[in-house]
RNA sequence: ACGCCCAUCGUCUAUCGGCUAGGACACAAGGUUUUCAUCCUUGUAAGCGGGGUUCGAUUCCCCGUGGGCGUGCCA
């Protein structure tokens, strides 16, 4: 698959795309993700090739992987392992071996050989650098092409000028070695993203100048960020890995991903591989620019999270709680399940499972300044903590009911409310406002763990 | 500067000339309990401006405006 088609050698102009041996009959699709390893896969990036692979599996085609790791400084076997690590957390992997670009240089360069040869490309020495390898283009009439996404764009001739292929020390540009490329692994679709649209004429020529059919070009709209501007490093989470390590889910992120510039026509939103698969298509895909809403991926991926088997959310809670430096371990099985009872539906990302849970397993955990604030120090809650201690030491029983009844019966006879009572003891024995139910979480605690907080407490309280 | 592309609630989007403009996130209110989350109900909220074409434009055309991209011996 591997061989060069003889570049024809067709002048620059016409060269109808005379219709080649296999094109009369129906040709599957074959399209490919072509990035280049610079050690982090960017949501841009890995949105094209989600793309890509939808459609792919939609039509029954094939989805290739090509890495272009010509540029050697960064191409490092490190980043070609996070690469294809990315590809496979996100479950789309290549049907055929990758091809490397930078294996493919010798073939590139006798592409742009026989170019010179048959004159639709010309040596120069541009800067007086040496000779490099310039693709002619044609000088004047109205050059065009039909986008499957954008549909009709066209460009005079003036406004496009002869652009180097090969560099005057010999290797190849970008643009040569994308085209050849495409036509060696006989891609059909060039899926990829808007910022690649004006190269399209280029590279259209390119393909004019080895007499081969181009593939139909489909261009995405691009990620923004926030604040409407183009998606960066800059913009904190970036790349795929970022949200990985958040611990968000591959499937959420893909789903939220799909729907960014692309909707199924109806109202679903939350979708299974295979509903997005069937209801995929190029011609339903926007052309505008989609904003990167960090909201609705999290509330997304909280409802991927919740309809996860109890066995994996298990494990993920376990070893989210051991990377925060907790112990699962240190609560009974008993004790263990209870608090995922509590705490899963109270989850939407895994990253934010040891801050949540901390209080569980440590008497090391932290108080959040706001609410030692809002419901330690008022008057009077020293006292009402001291006498909260006392109740819960004299109960004949620790348990939900007495728990319960004991803080209203105080909080009764104190005539600040109950709510005096039951927000400082929350703070007291988790740090934070928010959590479980109250009771719940004490009887879960243990009235010794509890008691000794509440006296701790005092100390911060006013 | 020139060229190309884009333009519906705050955000993601539906609408292929008939719209009382639909859904989702977010937000607000309520059901609820001490908080938060979940769940349910309800609500606020949109067609960039100006011209045309048409019986009728969010939808088609033009001009502005705004934004993005491109104009590399970067990819």
């Amino acid at each position: 698959m591997r061989r060069p088609s003889a570049p024809s050698a067709t002048r620059s102009p016409p060269s109808p795309p005379s219709a080649s041996v296999w094109s009369s009959r129906p040709m599957s699709v074959r399209v490919r993700f072509a990035p280049s390893p610079t050690g982090q896969v960017h949501i841009g990036n890995i949105r094209a090739a989600i793309f890509n692979w939808l459609y792919a599996r939609h039509t029954g085609g094939a989805f290739l992987l090509r890495i272009e790791d010509t540029d050697r400084e960064r191409s490092t076997p490190e980043a070609i392992r996070t690469l294809l690590d990315v590809m496979e957390w996100l479950g789309m992997t290549s049907d055929e071996p990758p091809v490397y670009q930078s294996a493919c240089t010798e073939r590139h360069l006798e592409v742009a050989e026989a170019m010179v040869a048959a004159g639709t490309a010309y040596r120069e020495d541009r800067d007086g650098k040496g000779e490099c390898i310039v693709c002619r283009m044609p000088e004047s009439g109205r050059l065009e092409f039909t986008d499957a996404v954008k549909g009709r764009i066209r460009k005079q001739a003036e406004d496009l000028q002869d652009f180097v292929i090969v560099r005057s020390d010999g290797t190849p540009v970008f643009h040569l070695a994308n085209v050849v490329d495409d036509h060696d692994m006989r891609i059909t679709h060039v899926i990829r993203g808007d910022d690649h649209v004006e190269n399209t004429f280029k590279h259209l020529q390119i393909f004019r100048a080895m007499g081969a059919e181009p593939p139909i070009y489909a261009h995405l709209p691009m990620i923004v960020n926030h604040m409407g501007k183009p998606y960066s490093k800059r913009d904190g989470a970036a790349f795929v890995g970022d949200f990985q390590a958040q611990g968000f889910l591959p499937e959420a992120l893909f789903n939220f991903l799909a729907l960014l510039g692309w909707a199924p026509g109806d109202d679903r939103e939350i979708m299974t591989r295979g509903e997005m698969v069937e209801a995929f298509d190029l011609d339903r895909c926007k052309s505008s620019a989609a904003r990167f809403d960090l909201k609705k991926l999290t509330w997304m991926n909280g409802e991927y999270l919740r309809r996860l088997p109890r066995e994996t959310l298990d494990a993920a809670f376990r070893e989210r709680l051991a990377a925060g430096g907790l112990d699962p371990a240190s609560v009974t099985d008993e004790v263990w399940n209870a608090i995922l009872d509590l705490m899963i539906p109270r989850t939407k990302i895994f990253g934010e499972v040891p801050g949540n849970c901390a209080y569980f397993f440590t008497d090391d955990f932290a108080f959040d300044p706001r609410a030692v604030e809002k419901r330690l120090r008022p008057e009077g809650t020293r006292e009402r903590l001291l006498k909260v201690a006392e109740t819960f030491e004299s109960l004949p029983a620790f348990t939900l009911e007495s728990t319960e009844a004991a803080l209203r019966a105080l909080g009764e006879s104190m005539a600040t409310g109950i709510g005096s009572l039951v927000h400082p003891v929350r703070v007291a024995v988790s740090g934070m406002t928010e959590g479980p139910g109250l009771f719940e979480m004490l009887v879960l605690l243990g009235r010794e763990r509890v008691c000794a907080r509440l006296r701790q407490a005092v100390r911060m309280a006013g």
